[in-house]
DNA sequence: CGCGACGTTGATTTGCCTCAACGATTGTGG
DNA sequence: CCACAATCGTTGAGGCAAATCAACGTCGCG
């Protein structure tokens, strides 16, 4: 395998912001991960069945959503090049999925399964400290994002996004926006009337 | 050291439930962590400065909260015994600590600093993967709550705290627990009151 | 072409906030 | 131990942010 090629080359940077790692250790690492593709509208993970992956996405952008009691969809995150996907907690403990995960566009993914990943510990103790390290980001940032939903209004919170994530939002649709913003399409479509007027 | 004393006892029922010891290897892991007392009141940690420890709860009553910019409290969670605290941001990249902690009321922590979690890490390289599963769970019901600040109304997530933290909800002033839930606390005495006259 | 998904807009309603006032309870210093 | 302050809980009036419902225009796609 040419760990130098595209996908495996994002890859190798993404942990490599996290952990040293020489090119045979990232060698061993990589091969767990096969690259697969997903069409426009596909499902990578229904909510109820068991997620037997991790995903690296290298291409395109996904939706990771959840409906709750009342068939109300609510996006915790989208997925862009650089993000990985999973649920956690169905992967883990091998439980259904709380989550479905959806591509937006064409999207290209690296995996890795359950069996592949135990292995991968044994043979690299150095990646459950990787781990662990990148579930402790994807926390402290889910606690500001907490944070942020209580203390600003849903404008700000428009505008926030757009300047932190200005790709990501080029990608999506109202309705996918307003469901990670936490409010209802209209009022996203007026919030973005009021900016227009400003400017 | 004699690990059957309580506060011991309670930390080895807590990691129990994630990995397997021994006796002699928990002896190992609990020899670096150390008791103190907090009066009601004061402060384990405070935002802006640097978060020395991790500590589990072993008695009384701690709130983990920041100030926003409009210094507004959120109470990010409270933490009773057998509940982990720290500023794990603060705590693993020594920055300043974005969050506040104090206690409610006379409590007990069993205290781990960060080159003794260093040296754990490498005398037991279990606990690495302690951390990874902990830290995993923590994530996954932050991920759940994200979701129902967004699907439940203020209400609903009231009575979803009485019912799942009826010891924590006992110990907590009216103020205290609506900075939790994200409200006012003159809206959380409504909302008692409407259930009051329903009963 | 026609249908379905998406975006916009207005009217109305609702959940929750802010401000202000006041009693009850707790804590504290003399 | 009391007096007084500080903190806490309750209540009401008024206002704003955002939801809901309904109607309609637009665009892309089979």
């Amino acid at each position: 395998m040419n760990t130098n090629v595209m996908p495996y080359h994002l890859l190798k940077q993404n942990i490599a912001k996290h952990i040293n790692f020489s090119d045979k250790e990232f060698e061993l690492y990589a091969k767990h991960f096969y690259l697969n593709s997903f069409k426009k509208k596909e499902y990578i993970l229904k909510q109820g069945n068991i997620c037997s992956f991790e995903g690296f996405v290298t291409k395109g952008c996904f939706r990771v959503y959840t409906l709750d009691v009342d068939g109300n969809e609510h996006v915790l995150y989208f997925a862009v090049k650089d993000w990985w996907i999973t649920d956690i907690d169905s992967f883990t403990n091998q439980i259904p999925s709380y989550l479905s995960i959806q591509a937006l566009e064409d999207s290209e993914v690296l995996l890795i399964n359950k069996e592949d990943k135990e292995r991968l510990y044994k043979e690299l103790p150095n990646v459950e400290k990787l781990f662990r390290v990148m579930t402790q980001k994807t926390h402290v940032s889910m606690q500001r994002r907490m944070i942020q939903n209580h203390s600003l209004t849903a404008d700000q919170r428009y505008q926030y996004f757009l300047s932190k994530y200005p790709e990501i939002a080029q990608k999506l649709t109202n309705l996918q926006l307003a469901s990670y913003l936490g409010i209802s399409h209209e009022f996203l479509s007026k919030i973005r009337r009021k900016i227009m007027q400003k400017k």
